[in-house]
DNA sequence: GTGGTCTAGACCACC
DNA sequence: GTGGTCTAGACCACA
């Protein structure tokens, strides 16, 4: 996996995280990967990915059964999608609208611009169910 | 000015200042603030304008004659664009396309949203030029 | 390190660190000694080197690996090359060449001089080879 | 007459006193132009000239007869010269052949891009003579 | 340990 | 007055 050098690192993979469970990759209630297996899988200090793990365990994510290891929440993808609208409607837009209307980039480019990045990942998806057969 | 603090200060002020170029507020070609009236007014250290500066000049949107100050550049506003522009397609967009996808957020949402975005900011010019009657 | 003082501290560093890259004294791809580290040695305080380093990121000559220090790009002496080429053909040829002209020095003094510098280049590597022996 | 801005302008209007002195416009003897005029010729501040003139007198290419003005030294030409040689060889050479060298460009593109610029040069006299017609 | 940011204050050349 | 450079020292998030 490649990191953006824009962010730190543990957000990132924290991100991945979520981007799992909201696509059901990883079902809710499910065991998630030991902090070391993930480690070695993003080639990244272990550190790292702990510090992932408690962020999400902050946000009710991911909570910890004594001795067993982290666990998926069974509410877990309602927990991710409250924190990433919130952080989306309140942080990312108000800034993205700035730079519309600063750049003069109307909406319908936008719409435009989404659909044509639906069909990229609706693609992917296919992709994947090949993969797997 | 109020910093947001996930965020290094210069960089804001460089923001303000394209925001203030791009509004039309600062003309091509005039003289800007010098390094250390803008620090006072801000309240800021002279060298963390002068970073933002720096920075600007590095993007040809400010240059400086000797002895009388920096200028905003004669085609200071395409420069801005074309740099903020390049900066939204390639980074913010995309991280925006997965939230909406993922939060199903659909682009008429987000296009309504931005017309209310763009009432505000109207409502905002009219209430200068009220202020300068 | 010995500075000129009619240039700044750091412009001369970071040459300092572009000669030791196009002469393949320092790899593409390899770590680069730490801010602190280099500070030392050139008896500097960090922030300079820290400005010389910050030029050479947004030439990208050099990146960040987060928490882990600075690397020399894989395409880094390229990218080296392609900055002082310009710069050489743009600034410093033309001003050459009007010494020439102006003060009435041909072409092949100027080659009889280079072919002595050349030999003297040659002799210090040698004498490094030597050295390693 | 545009300056650049990254060497203090009265040292350019020094150099293009000297141009016009070894060119042989402004003739070994003669008085030169008054601080105030060359001023409002190149608009510039006076006081910018007043340094250029300064630092000429003390290379001895002008001198000061008192109550009649600036003249240039009977030996300006050969002053100049020496000046300038000299700074060329010390200061510039050395410069220009690290970069030859770390760039590998041959002394040949130089000779030969130095015969195109002495063409461009003698057109421009060419085209001088004929403006004086 | 790494880079990065900010402040405070001094000093400089230039116009 | 202008920008620009350098030092010293503090603090931070990140790995």
């Amino acid at each position: 996996m490649e990191f953006k050098d824009n962010e730190a690192i543990y957000v990132q993979i924290a991100s991945f995280v979520c981007d799992n469970i909201l696509r059901g990759r990883w079902p809710e209630g499910e065991r998630i990967l030991s902090v070391r297996d993930l480690a070695v899988e993003l080639q990244v200090n272990p550190n790292t990915v702990m510090r992932a793990y408690d962020f999400l365990q902050s946000l009710d994510v991911l909570y910890n059964k004594r001795g067993h290891g982290l666990f998926i929440a069974e509410n877990g993808i309602e927990k991710v999608k409250k924190y990433y609208k919130n952080n989306f409607f309140e942080n990312h837009l108000p800034e993205v609208f700035k730079n519309m209307y600063l750049l003069e980039i109307s909406p319908e480019e936008i719409a435009k611009k989404y659909s044509e990045f639906v069909k990229g990942e609706n693609l992917k998806k296919k992709g994947n169910k090949n993969e797997n057969k």
